[in-house]
Parts: structure tokens; C-alpha cells; sequence
DNA sequence: CTGAAAGCGCTTACAG
DNA sequence: CTGAAAGCGCTTACAG
């Protein structure tokens, strides 16, 4: 393994101008600089980096991605490094499984690469509550409102989960549903979840529409992949002929729902309507085209770039920051006659 | 910020217990280690891993991921990663952009975090005969011949993409398809790419059942997107309207050919049929449900992990092994009736 | 512009 | 079982 020592040696300079040269340093004369990278070139010399990184100050964004097939986080992530690219900073993404703690992750990563900055695409408010306090550079999280977490050296950009998924219950009852399954997350989780904050704005709506909500019959709890939407829609679908829509509580797992209700000889929208969350790029493709309420990703992008640059560079505060959502009408709903008038 | 020498300065042994301690090596002793480890705990200690790997020996498999948004790759991933974790040996992912030099990348890794094994998640030959050379290690692409490139470190493991696709081509045929269009890739690539090798495949069933094929007029290339797929489907079957088939070079390509087929108002199979290529997951729940061809990912992850085992530990020689392909037969070709039959 | 040297935070023979 | 010390491959004041 050739080292920075042994490219002194044969160029005959010092490591600290080989060193010079390697970090484009201004005072090397013309001659050193040329005789040095000739000779790094020949010896395809490359800087062990680790060594650099032990002398070396804070540089770059680390972007914490939690799951790594997450299609609404990788809509983002493009988003962001698209935003981040004008900049001069350097941006790393480290993707980390769904239920891996990001807190801990991001400590070690502080140590390890020593970034100006953390980007959190997706969260878990528990695991920052646990442990954010030992994390002091600033930090941004994206999708999950930190509010109520006091931090000042995180800001946050979030969707407001309850209110979208109210919002889209209520489209569905002006529609004219009033039997409406839920399908996806887990209603005994708590406020720190998304699935529970989903599933409260359904029954808001249903609440404020005075419309009876029965959770042993019209909600089915699973997680969010279509195989999972598929089997709870089929579930949901069966146990209870009557609903005439069913709200996914999110995009992966309307696609297994749109699937599930096909495979039960149910058209959509015609026998059923089934909306989604997120507003990922599949929903665009699906058949019937998928209505479903979409997160901002441009927006959350591009706020939280600015913001992180903002704050590694000045002291700006940190902020948290609710934006809006968007209810995409596509072609998985439909109106429903009012029987009543008939 | 706390380092090794303040757990030595608190605990009141030295830096080399310390250290001792934290790698769990025997030769300490109990009080010893019990001390340390609280101060380690009270602390939140965490040891620069830069610094740890200055010093340290090769450890783990580093698996470089092109495209982070390949589902094909997702998919073997995390089989790779179940098969892995029976073995001692750590993980380590890194995700390269689509256009990345995989090999480069690989160099620098190696350099970086010193893995005993790398395995490659696709990965362009081209680059690989540029500069493989530089890497000493065992390494295993994946999903691409290295047949070719004749490097003693380098096993592979990958689909005969020519043998599939004239597969594909010839099923098509024998339901009766003439008129086959094809979608995906760029026909003038070289041999290196897959879509290249691919359409050299449809191209070997037509040859062989004497069906003349017009590149201008039943070909359409594209990226592998479903935006693309989409596209270039929309254009393909409004250039030539009497194609009964369209294969797709890939699955999101045909996940885009679906929709764009059914806004020409066409009905899959009724009208025209469509087969992807890979086998991912979504396929399974298209309406309707894709014909595909489905590689085996459970084998190539499963052979990987034991190739990169046995070469990273033993004295094994490296290999290229052809995993068979599967048709996946479901929902999106339908059978065409002899004409001239009537 | 260049070199000698201290130092980054660890690991690991080497003594004892 | 434990400590003192060399060394990993770099960077960066400090002198000159």
C-alpha cells in the first residue's frame, strides 16, 4: 500500500508539501506541485482517508435515510442533493434500516466523518428524545414534527399527518362515503407514530361529520409494504362488504389494497374507492391512477437545504415548520348517488 | 469531546487496559474491566472508529449498490444480508449513484474502511476492465458476467439477460405474437450493457422463427423508468399500431408501458400484451399482474454470500456461474388466434 | 515556498 | 494482568 510517505520519498519533497499538494494548498511552488501529481498519478495514490479525518475539522451534510426502499424518502433525498449541489458542501447519504435507532446511528456518525450537519429523513420522536441531547451539531428532521422536543440545534419540516388525513376522510365524505375503512400502522401506537397521528385526523372527520366509526370492523392495522396492504385490505374487504371506501394509510399500501379489492372481483372506483398517503411516483401509474394526499417533497427539500446551510454557516435559530399538504384527485374515488334522493 | 485518554485518566488505568477493554480482549482483569465499562457507560463513550482503523486489520464485506432506487437490487440485498448474518462477518452497505464508476469507488473503499470482500450489486463492465486491476481483494459482481475479464479475485454471478429475453421473445411467439414491439434501453450500447445484450436476445427469436424485425419501427429505447417507459411505449404504439406485444427490457419500463398502453385506450392482454424483465415485487400486484422475467435472486444472494465467504477465509478460486432464469406466466400476455385459421 | 516535528485517537507488541 | 511507548497515515502550525 503506498502512502503519502513513500510519494515523498520518490518525488524527493517533504510530506508535508506532498501534503500540500494533495489539498491543493496555494503556497507550493509550480514545479513541486507538477512533479508530485505526476507522481501520485503514476502510482494511483490515494489518501487514506481515515488518517485524514482524524486531524481533520467538520466538512459536509451527513443525510440519515431510514429505509433504505422508501420511495417518498428517496423522492426527497433526489430533491435535496439537487438543492444542496449549488453549494459548496459536501453531501453523504447513509441509509439505515426502518426500525434502526437513527440517534445512536447519527452519535456514531459525528465521531466518524465529522459533518457540519445532520439530515434526518424520517424519525423516530423517541429515539430523540432518548438521546439527540448528545448531539450538538445542528440537525434537521424531515416528515416528523420536533416541536414539542425543544432542541435548539434542531429545526424541523414536517406534513401535518392528522390534519392531511383528515382532510382526505373529508373529501371522501363530501364525495358522499360514509362507510369508510382505514388500513395500515397500529391504532394502539402512540403519538410519536405516524400511523396513530393518520389515523386520529380519520376520526376527526368522522367526529366532525357525525359519522359512526367502529374500529373493530372498519379498521385493519399492518404495516406499510403492498404485501401488507394487501392482505389487511383483503381482510377489511371481506369482513365488511358494505364500505365503499377504504383510506390506505399510505401510497404502498393502496397499491396492494387497489390489488386486493381486483382480486376480490371489486372494481375501483366503481365498487370501491381507495385512496393513499404520500403521493409517491407509482401512485401515477397505478390503474385506476391512485388519489391520494401528497407531502410537499419539494418544499420539505428545499427548506430544510436552506436551513441546514443557514445554520452550519450563521447563527440562525432553528425553527419547526408545518407544510402543506396537497389532495390529489385522481381516478380511485368516486362520487356516490345519495340514496336518499332517489 | 471524550476520547480513549480521558476513560484512562477517569478510570485511573492506562490508555492500553482502556483499549483492552473496549475490544473485549481476556487478558484483563474483572475489576478492571467492570470499572472501565461503567465509566464507558456514565460517559456515553464512543471510540473514534478513524483512529481504530488506522491501526486495524481487514474486517467485513463491503457491498456496493448501484442505484438506490433498483428494486432488483433491494431485493437481493436484503437476501444477501439474511444469508450473512449467520456468518461472523459484518456488513457494510454503500449506495452509488447510477452513473457512479463502481470501481473507482471500490478503490477508495477499500483504502477507507479496509474490508476483507467486496461485492459488487451490478456494476458496468467497462469500468471494471479499466481499473479492477488496482483491487486485491475478493470481490463478487453480481447480475454481470466477469466471465470476460479473466480477474483471479472476481467471481460472478449473473442472469443470461440474452437467454432471457430470447426466451421471452419465443413465448410471445409460440402464443402467437408476429408483431413485437420492444421497449427499453439503447440498441446501440455495447456489449457491456444489459439492455445491449437483451435486445440481442429478442433479435435471436425473431431470427429463429423467421420473423423480420424493423428496428425504426418496432423499437423504441428508453431509460429504466416508469416516466420513460411510458413515454417511449405511448410513442412506440402510436408509430405502429398493429403490434400485438410490447416487451419491456425491464420492469419499471413496463409498469409505465401498462399505463401508457391503457390512456391509449388498449386493454392489456385484450388489445396488447406487455412483459417486464427481473421479477420485482410490484409486478406481482400491476392490474394486470405482470408476465415477467424473473431472475433468481435468491439464488444469486445465496451464492454470493457463500463465494465471498469462502474466498475472503480460504484459498477457494474464484468463479462465474449462470443463474437460471424463471417466466414468470401471469396475467398481462394473452394467446393470439390464428387469422388465418378463420 | 519548504521541511521537521508535534499531534490526531487509537492498537498492540514488548516488558514486567 | 497492566503500563509505557511505538506506530498507523495524515495535517498543520512553526521556523526558516
Amino acid at each position: 500500500m503506498t502512502t503519502i510517505k513513500d510519494i515523498a520519498r520518490i518525488s524527493g519533497y517533504s510530506i508535508g508539501t506532498v501534503s500540500r499538494v494533495l489539498n491543493d494548498h496555494p503556497d507550493v511552488s509550480d514545479v513541486a506541485r507538477e512533479e508530485i501529481v505526476q507522481i501520485v498519478k503514476e502510482y494511483d495514490f490515494i489518501p487514506n482517508a481515515n488518517a485524514k479525518k482524524l486531524k481533520q475539522r467538520p466538512k459536509g451534510i451527513a443525510i440519515l435515510l431510514k429505509g433504505s426502499s422508501n420511495f417518498l424518502f428517496a423522492d426527497i433525498l433526489e430533491k435535496i442533493q439537487t438543492a444542496m449541489i449549488k453549494s459548496e458542501e459536501e453531501t453523504t447519504v447513509i441509509y439505515l434500516d426502518e426500525d434502526e435507532n437513527e440517534v445512536t446511528a447519527a452519535i456514531r456518525i459525528v465521531k466518524e466523518r465529522k459533518p457540519k450537519g445532520i439530515i434526518f429523513l424520517g424519525g423516530n420522536l423517541k429515539y430523540f428524545q432518548e438521546s439527540f441531547d448528545q448531539i450538538t451539531i445542528p440537525a434537521v428532521l424531515l416528515t416528523n414534527n420536533a416541536m414539542n422536543l425543544h432542541f435548539d440545534n434542531l429545526s424541523s419540516y414536517s406534513t401535518d399527518d392528522t390534519a392531511a388525513c383528515q382532510a382526505m376522510t373529508e373529501y371522501c365524505i363530501h364525495l358522499g362515503h360514509k362507510n369508510i375503512g382505514i388500513v395500515g400502522g397500529n391504532a394502539d401506537s402512540s403519538e410519536t407514530q405516524v400511523s396513530y397521528r393518520r389515523i386520529q385526523g380519520c376520526i376527526a372527520a368522522f367526529d366532525k361529520h357525525n359519522i359512526p366509526f367502529d374500529k373493530d370492523r372498519q379498521y385493519e392495522p399492518c404495516r406499510f409494504s403492498m404485501q401488507d396492504g394487501y392482505d389487511a385490505t383483503a381482510r377489511l374487504l371481506k369482513r365488511d362488504p358494505s364500505l365503499t371506501a377504504v383510506i390506505a394509510l399510505g401510497d404502498v399500501i393502496a397499491i396492494g389494497a387497489l390489488r386486493a379489492a381486483n382480486d376480490l372481483g371489486l372494481r375501483v372506483p366503481e365498487d370501491v374507492s381507495i385512496t393513499g398517503f404520500d403521493g409517491i411516483e407509482m401512485t401515477r401509474y397505478t390503474i385506476p391512477r391512485l388519489t391520494t394526499v401528497a407531502q410537499d417533497t419539494s418544499s420539505l427539500a428545499l427548506k430544510c437545504s436552506i436551513d441546514i446551510m443557514q445554520r452550519t454557516h450563521y447563527k440562525y435559530e432553528s425553527e419547526n415548520e408545518i407544510i402543506p399538504f396537497r389532495i390529489m384527485e385522481r381516478e380511485s374515488v368516486r362520487t356516490i348517488k345519495e340514496k336518499r334522493k332517489l
